[in-house]
DNA sequence: AAAAAAGATTAAACTAGTTTAACTTTTAAT
DNA sequence: ATTAAAAGTTAAACTAGTTTAATCTTTTTT
């Protein structure tokens, strides 16, 4: 009984540390008392995946919702004629999983994969719903990054529609400059939309400029 | 005195029966108590336009958030060579402005403008504040209508990345068969990401099949 | 009813981006 | 160190979608 207590203390501790990433990325939406941090860590959980795994496959329901506190993921969509569309990849401090097939609890669209050995913490659908009936502030954590996703998927949206693949490169290497170097290529053109082809001749144009 | 009363009363009745489109969106959702409605109902505002009458422009900062309850609106953005790039439209029961603009209170990148006489709800961002304040469950309501937002736009992404202008166009045809009727072609187009002139050769193409 | 304005169609010339296929470079595995 | 596998480049032929410009149709205004 001691012994498990101990035991039990023990784990908290590593798990607060393990969650450090989270914690304080909360922290830039809502404040949480000790307490509220000690519920939220009863309900979620750890798991490291080797690069290559599957967090997700396209055809399963999205069981949860993932933090990336280390490691780089993909979510792609793999079309009827096996081509591989990535909708975005997710490093340190951001999101992944299908939150389409999370929300409604049905077959994903997507596969989501580790480009590099990868640390999530995951919100299971059913503990995200405990956490939002104990502690209801979450609801506006969520509210406030869901917001905030939408804002930059529509900009990504409009960016698709007005500018060339050329510019949306370029904005990309601005913009992720971090995301561009740990990833091969011919994924940052799928990504961008374009074939792996047409990127190097990009690349060789912006070369001669 | 008693005369205002009675003048208040009456308003607050019209506002009711005004809002009752948004009430029952609501619904769907959570549920709201006779008090929380009532304070809903001080909160929010309705405004109605004219055909062509712009909602909110391009430059400004978005200052409320629209709910349509009659009407259409596009909203678009217009692009260095002076191209319209139509995001969104909105017709009865869902929502306009530009969100992005509306959370950072920054100026806007779009324009909403009204295709037809239009009749909104407006929460205003101060409004809106307060309302969390006074009913955190609207946390949850605006959380869950975002993350279904979110993902629709996902899949729009993802059907511009994977599928043909063909494709896209039969897919908006069979979706939104109401909104095809109401909105000349050249808009559609522009919400497609194609050029009028492409999408009247697709429609000859679907006429010969 | 006529005129004007807005929207839709057609076709030819064009271009941004794809496809295919061969080749080079870099990274990982033995 | 060698080999194999993965990633990146090049170039020619191609195609989905654009541009330009003229014409036709529908809707709105007077």
């Amino acid at each position: 009984m001691f012994f498990h207590k101990v035991t039990s203390i023990f784990l908290h501790k590593m798990n607060k540390i393990k969650a450090q990433p989270l914690l304080n990325y909360i922290e830039n939406f809502i404040s949480l008392t000790d307490e509220e941090v000690d519920i939220l860590l009863q309900n979620i959980s750890f798991r490291n995946y080797l690069k290559g795994q599957y967090i997700a496959q396209q055809g399963d329901v999205c069981k949860s919702s993932y933090f990336v506190v280390k490691g780089c993921t993909k979510m792609f969509y793999l079309d009827d004629i096996g081509q591989e569309h990535i909708i975005m990849f997710s490093i340190e401090n951001w999101w992944t999983g299908d939150l389409g097939s999370y929300i409604a609890q049905l077959p994903s669209d997507y596969h989501v994969q580790c480009l590099e050995p990868t640390q999530v913490i995951t919100f299971s659908y059913e503990d995200r719903e405990v956490l939002f009936e104990k502690i209801p502030k979450l609801e506006r954590f969520f509210r406030l990054i869901i917001e905030r996703a939408l804002v930059s998927t529509n900009k990504r949206l409009v960016r698709n529609f007005s500018l060339t693949a050329k510019a949306r490169y370029i904005y990309f290497k601005e913009q992720y400059p971090e995301i561009e170097k740990r990833i091969p290529q011919y994924m940052i053109a799928s990504y961008l939309g374009i074939t792996k082809e047409f990127l190097s001749k990009i690349k060789r144009q912006l070369l001669n400029d």
